[in-house]
Parts: C-alpha cells; sequence; structure tokens
DNA sequence: GGCTATATGTAGCCCAGCTACTCATCGACC
DNA sequence: GGTCGATGAGTAGCTGGGCTACATATAGCC
C-alpha cells in the first residue's frame, strides 16, 4: 500500500481504534496491526504527533500511568471525540461512494 | 470532503476517467464532476500538473488540436497507463477494505 | 555487558494537492 | 467597442501531514 494514502484518513483510523477502549499509543499501532491483518504498520513518527494532534483538538484524553516500571501515556476519546468517530466514519463512506463511482466497477467506463 | 483525502487516488481517478475514450484536461475536470455527482471538483492546478506528472510516467500521451479556435491538448492512455490503472483499481480495493476492517462497519469495535 | 522488546517522543524531509495567478480565444450582452 | 463569462492551458509557491531517522529510557534475557 502507497505509504501516503493515509492522508486525511489517520485520525480516523485512530479515533475508531480507540472507540470503546483506552489504549496507550504502542498499543494503538499493534491493534492497528491485528485488526488490519498486517497490512497498517504505522512508525511512531506517524502515531504519536497525530495523537498529540487529537488531543489538542479535544477528542481524546491522556492519562499517564507506570505498569512494569514503564511509562504509558493512555487515551480515550472524548464526546467529542465520538462525536468526530461518527462525521469521520460519515466521510469515509461518502469518499469511498464517490471513488467507487469513478472508478467504476459496474459504471459505464468499466467496458474493460 | 476534505481536500486532502484525494492524496494518492488522483492517478486513479485521471487513468479511470480517461478508460476507453480520449479527452482533453478541462474536460476531464467536468468528466469527474458529472461522474461524481457533483463531489468531485479539481481545480486545474491540481488536474493540469497530475497530467504532466502521468505523461512523463509514460502512462497518457497527449496530442494538440484546435477547436473553434482554442487549443487542446487531448489525453490517452497507453498500454501501460491502462496496466497501471489495474493496478490503482486492485490497489483500491485492497486499501478500502483495510480501512473499512478498522473503522469497521460491523467487527468488535462498533458496538456503538 | 549487550541485545531485544516495550514505550514515548522530536527534528526535519518530502511532495502532492491546493491557492492564486497569468495568458488566450470566443460569444454574448450592453 | 468594451466588458464579462465560459472555454482552455499553464506555472509559482504554499502547506501540512505522514515518513525517516534519531534520541531516550526501562525490563528481561543471554
Amino acid at each position: 500500500m502507497k505509504p501516503d494514502a493515509l492522508r486525511g484518513h489517520l485520525d480516523a483510523l485512530l479515533l475508531a481504534t480507540l472507540d470503546g477502549r483506552e489504549l496507550h499509543g504502542y498499543a494503538i499501532i499493534e491493534a492497528l496491526q491485528l485488526g488490519s491483518g498486517g497490512a497498517l504498520d504505522l512508525p511512531t513518527g506517524t502515531v504519536y504527533p497525530a495523537l498529540r494532534r487529537l488531543e489538542r483538538a479535544g477528542h481524546v484524553v491522556s492519562d499517564w500511568s507506570t505498569v512494569g516500571g514503564r511509562k504509558r501515556r493512555t487515551y480515550k476519546l472524548t464526546s467529542a471525540g465520538q462525536r468526530a468517530l461518527r462525521a469521520e466514519r460519515s466521510a469515509w463512506r461518502e469518499f469511498t461512494s464517490v471513488i467507487d463511482g469513478v472508478l467504476g466497477g459496474d459504471g459505464k467506463w468499466a467496458q474493460a
């Protein structure tokens, strides 16, 4: 998968991953790997800054804890984050339907 | 639709629009508007450079013509472009299935 | 002591799509 | 005979988000 294909959809992935549970950054990366069958292997330099952005935007909040001597920053959705997630999901549906329509699995362009 | 959501998928749209027909730049923009129900209104500053990129990459070729006193640059797919289009379509399918899996219309995260 | 896994983070690059603009022709309207 | 909108092509420069590469620290194993 092209790396920049994620552009503009990363927030949706992170919010969806945090929907209904609290996770710390490292666990989010693992959850995305698992949930995508290994297709998504996001580098920490992508995920951590994105989480800070989401926190600045008020979509998540974080709490520090220490587990086994290691510090963890655990994130969870705010109600604004829940709303944002719903918006992202519908935006995603709209986006895919538009692109699908043009790429045309069955449109008038799909004669080949 | 967020403007940067297109990132990495524009080439697929252009190739698909040219699949089975020849169009000039302006007509491509109109065809995308039509084919997307008005959702895609790409500025010329996005489409023209992208077409030059595709031509440099050997995926399309262009010919100049003059219609009604106005110059047109008409593009059509090469066989490499056809191949690229097939690759883009399958990449798109893979991409959406991965994201769909995470956003989970029915996965274990979709309890809300 | 050194390596790997766990865990968080920053600096800076990269580049594709966007904004804003120029240039040109034609038809219509005043 | 001048202006405006539609048609048609194009470039310069900005922007920002994901990526690369690196820094830091602890636990556990050999």
